[in-house]
RNA sequence: GGGUGAUUAGCUCAGUUGGUUUAGAGCACUACCUUGACAGGGUAGGGGUCACUGGUUCGAAUCCAGUAUCACUCACCA
């Protein structure tokens, strides 16, 4: 049957994805096999592939696969996250392009849209994963808003309340007038922009034309001004302190205080203090005891505080202030700075500094065994560097504000039943709400009267139990599962989230199990494009996986990604590194279509076939241990860098090579055979990486029972490596390189027979020298005792080669190459010779190494000797 | 501003706790070859004062100090 001159991906992968999903080798159930487990970071449940998820979930799957073929028990747990903020912004974003309004909906009529949505849009990620190979057990998906998930977030709260750690307040929140909810600190980014910062003058009461000037890059907020704050020790304004000025426009009278808060040198030295709008001035006014004057709207536009500017945007209003400052003479001047912003990582909207009254959970004592575990190796991160920031975070963490002004979430179990703050009770149901209330009031508490709160949980409270609720670990504590599969092996996600939720997974895994929840964590880099541009959506940088997959096939893609992103390392990624992986993929299909066109007959079998097969036996050894040891130090890059080149270089380029029988000639049985193992053994490396072609060709190798397919293969076993067929072959292929240079420099074709004369004692001879004679295409080879007259010559291992010369030979191009080495092996010689001249080294260095330079030396000298010989010669 | 890490070939990176050649790999590049597995191929080759300056040492890409540039991270300078 013809076999495809290219591999074919798309049909293959097809086929072996369902194969594989119908004998169930996805699912994992609890045995007596060491568990292996790795959970996804589950990714949005609205989200769609891209290039991030791609390169993480490779090496997810890559893991995984190994350890299954190592004979553990794998389980790769699937899922989505409910992404609070993000999907409800897209559901709310889908409502108003139908016209509806968000808060012309009720609670529940919300949800139901939100539900919908999440039904049609939900888990599309999960199929493209497929696509890619993930072998995932998909029985058992997980969403984060899943009854049970949801039992084990609402548990986790009240005990955390109960345990004193999760508290009401009314703090400085960071507020996102967009998504109109509190976002905490982790959720805000600072971005450096270009603004103006405004000099505006304030009068001060009680002298006749007496100013002082404040900077501030935000003039709208001057109405909420309720001090003028200097340093104490400023001899320019001290004598104002304890005065009043007059705050422009709103001409309310504000006091002149002193804090060693203000810095002299900024501006003017003097500062508006806003308590209610900035997290230093909310301090300032605490200590001073200000009054607080809120100005703005829970969208972003000003109140009734605002005055004449009510209702209108704050930039609106920045831009209207300016101009009103200027035309009543307060405005001095303005200066362009740069100075930083907060974002609301997901809508991306200026966040505002609020005064709310949220929910939090007190974070030092829960992050002190999160962080001695990690330091001291319990946790192992990769690259370790990681552990440094992780610390930093952790010895300074912040308590973390848990509750969002949402209603796509984990809805708050807290009840309130009186006017009075305090007036509340944590419970899980209505029911326990009641008599909790009932028992705290000291009176009957009638379940009309209780309100739950309106909020939500950050979705992060919930997807820090992940580890533990796909296992159901809460809800159904020590059961089977969760003592099988916890703590999971390895974590494969982006440092971006170590804090969101790495750092939280481990505080969670100690507190509920006082156990790990993963001994690794892979640290996967940014994917960027060729310009070093983070890929995103808004630029459009980013190639879309499928169509990725469609190009070059699952295989290739995943190749093309893995090829050069060592952990840690941003990913600077271009196609042409799929097209590599693609080539890489045909590669291996046309070595299978060599091996798979040779005809076997009772022919013996040739000496250089024996050779070359003790040869990659070791061979494969030798790099075998490699690959462990790269995937030991989760350096997945070079395990695929060395079973590529193991492919490629050692098995096609020269094994297959050794022993290809000539045009239309038969191969012997044992060969044929002994090359069919070499070749499973390497598509059982290749699996991981390339677990498409690597089963189509397991297949088409060899017929195959039913249930053997190379996925559930075992991994291939770590043998001695013997060192002489490996010397041997290196030596070989450095005089048959040098015979190729010959053919080259002398435009000698390949198919042209030559003589070989070694000047070497016959005894030297060996079954080796087969190998020469076939892939160097020699003629004859012949063991000499004296030098060949009019030949080309080359040393290897100070053993001297000839070659006659055909009916023309350049000399001087011979000439100058003898030359060229001559000179390098002089200076060669020189550096080694002022190492042993150096008294200071013979005595100082180990004498293993001064024995080391001394035979370099002697190797030098030697071939200098007979590299000047022949040039005396021609 | 604080902290952390980095700087090796055109690009992406190794370099295993200072001494196997005068520093390696993959890709890219150059020349030539190629009807017999694969042009998505083969052979050969070019290409680097290991960021800079000092220091430690018999010996430094590797250790130390400083400088420069970059990245990440934390932070309340309006």
């Amino acid at each position: 049957m013809e076999i495809a001159k290219t591999y074919e991906p798309l049909k293959a992968e097809e086929k072996w994805y369902q194969h594989w999903l119908n004998q169930g080798y996805f699912h994992s159930e609890p045995d007596h096999r060491e568990a292996y487990t790795v959970v996804i970071p589950p990714p949005n449940v609205t989200g769609v592939l891209h290039m991030g998820h791609m390169l993480n979930n490779t090496i997810q799957d890559v893991l995984v696969r190994r350890a299954r073929m190592l004979g553990k028990n794998a389980c790769w747990v699937p899922g989505t996250d409910h992404a609070s903020i993000a999907t409800e912004a897209k559901v709310v974003q889908k409502l108003r392009a139908e016209g509806i309004k968000k808060s012309d909906l009720s609670r529940e009529e919300f949800l139901k849209h939100a539900f919908e949505w999440k039904e049609k849009h939900g888990g599309i990620i999960l199929e493209q994963l497929k696509k890619l190979g993930a072998s995932c057990d998909w029985e058992r998906t997980h969403f984060t808003m899943d009854p049970e998930y949801s039992e084990s977030v609402i548990n986790v709260f009240i005990d955390l309340f109960n345990k004193g750690k999760i508290y009401r307040g009314v703090r400085m929140v960071n507020w996102d007038p967009e998504a109109l909810t509190a976002v905490s600190d982790e959720e805000v980014l600072y971005k450096e922009v270009n603004s103006r910062l405004f000099y505006v003058r304030y009068k001060i009461i009680g002298e006749t034309d007496e100013w002082l000037t404040i900077a501030t890059t935000r003039p709208e907020t001057i109405l909420g001004d309720t001090a003028i704050c200097v340093h104490p020790s400023d001899p320019r304004y001290s004598r104002f302190v304890g005065k009043q000025v007059l705050v422009p426009i709103a001409n309310r009278e504000i006091p002149v205080i002193a804090d060693e808060y203000v810095d002299m040198e900024f501006g003017t030295g003097c500062l508006k203090v806003t308590p209610a709008h900035d997290t230093n001035d909310y301090e300032l006014g605490q200590k001073h005891n200000l009054p607080s004057i809120d100005l703005f709207n829970d969208n972003g536009t000003l109140n009734a505080n605002g005055a004449h500017y009510e209702g209108q945007d704050r930039f609106e209003v920045r831009k209207a202030i300016e101009t009103e400052l200027a035309s009543k003479g307060y405005l001095v001047k303005t200066e362009d700075i740069i100075n930083k912003v907060g974002y609301s990582e997901r809508t991306n909207a200026v966040i505002e500094p609020k005064l709310s009254l949220q929910w939090f959970v007190s974070m030092k004592e829960l992050a002190q065994p999160a962080l001695d575990h990690v330091m001291n190796g319990d946790i192992q991160f990769h690259p370790e560097k990681f552990k440094n920031t992780y610390r930093h975070w952790m010895e300074n963490v912040k308590d973390w504000c848990i509750s969002r002004q949402l209603w796509w979430g984990h809805r708050i179990p807290a009840w309130y039943y009186g006017d009075r703050p305090s007036d509340f009770v944590v419970a899980k149901t209505l029911e326990d709400a009641v008599e909790a209330a009932t028992q705290k009031a000291g009176m009957a508490i009638d379940p009309s009267a209780l309100r739950q709160d309106e909020d939500v949980l950050d979705t992060w409270f919930s997807s820090w139990l992940w580890p533990i609720s796909v296992f159901n670990g809460l809800t159904q504590p020590n059961n089977p599962e969760i003592q099988y599969y916890y703590p999971t092996n390895d974590l494969v996600t982006a440092p971006e989230i170590m804090f969101f939720w790495v750092a939280r997974m481990i505080i969670a895994g100690y507190e509920y199990l006082g156990d790990l929840p993963f001994k690794n964590v892979y640290y996967t880099g940014i994917v960027r494009d060729k310009l070093g541009r983070k890929m995103s959506k808004s630029l459009g940088n980013s190639p879309d996986p499928i169509e990725l997959i469609e190009k070059y096939g699952a295989d290739g893609v995943r190749v093309g990604i893995l090829i050069s992103s060592p952990a840690g390392n941003d990913l600077p990624f271009d196609s042409s590194q799929c097209e590599q992986g693609r080539n890489f993929t045909n590669k291996i299909w046309n070595a299978f279509r060599l091996v798979s066109s040779w005809e076997v007959r009772e022919i013996e079998q040739a000496t250089s076939s024996k050779v070359a097969i003790e040869w990659f036996e070791n061979r494969f050894a030798q790099v075998l241990s490699e690959i462990n040891d790269n995937f030991d130090k989760f350096r997945i890059s070079d395990a695929l860098m060395a079973i590529y080149k193991l492919v490629w270089d050692d098995f096609c380029s020269w094994y297959l090579e050794m022993i290809k029988p000539g045009y239309e000639q038969p191969i012997d049985a044992i060969t044929l055979e002994r090359t069919i193992s070499f070749f499973e053994d390497l598509l059982k490396l290749l699996h991981p990486f390339t677990p498409f072609v690597s089963e189509e060709l397991w297949h088409s190798l060899r017929d195959r029972e039913a249930g053997n397919d190379i996925m559930m293969a075992l991994w291939p076993q770590v043998k001695e490596v013997q060192q002489a067929p490996l010397t041997d072959f290196e030596r070989n292929a450095e005089i048959i390189a040098n015979i190729r240079t010959i053919r080259k420099n002398n435009s000698i074709a390949t198919k042209v027979k030559l003589d070989l004369f070694i000047k070497a004692p016959a005894s030297m001879a060996s079954i080796a020298d087969s190998v020469l004679v076939k892939m160097g295409n020699l003629s004859q080879l012949e063991y000499v005792s004296e030098k060949v007259e009019k030949a080309n010559s080359f040393i290897v291992d100070g053993t001297e080669y000839f070659i006659p010369f055909g009916d023309s030979i350049d000399l001087d191009a011979e000439k100058q190459k003898i030359e060229e080495e001559l000179q390098y092996t002089k200076g060669f010689l020189k550096s080694v010779q002022g190492k042993l001249s150096n008294q200071n080294f013979v005595s100082g260095a180990p004498a293993q190494v001064v024995d080391n330079e001394r035979k370099k030396e002697a190797d030098a000298l030697a071939k200098i000797a007979l590299l000047e010989a022949k040039l005396a010669e021609l």
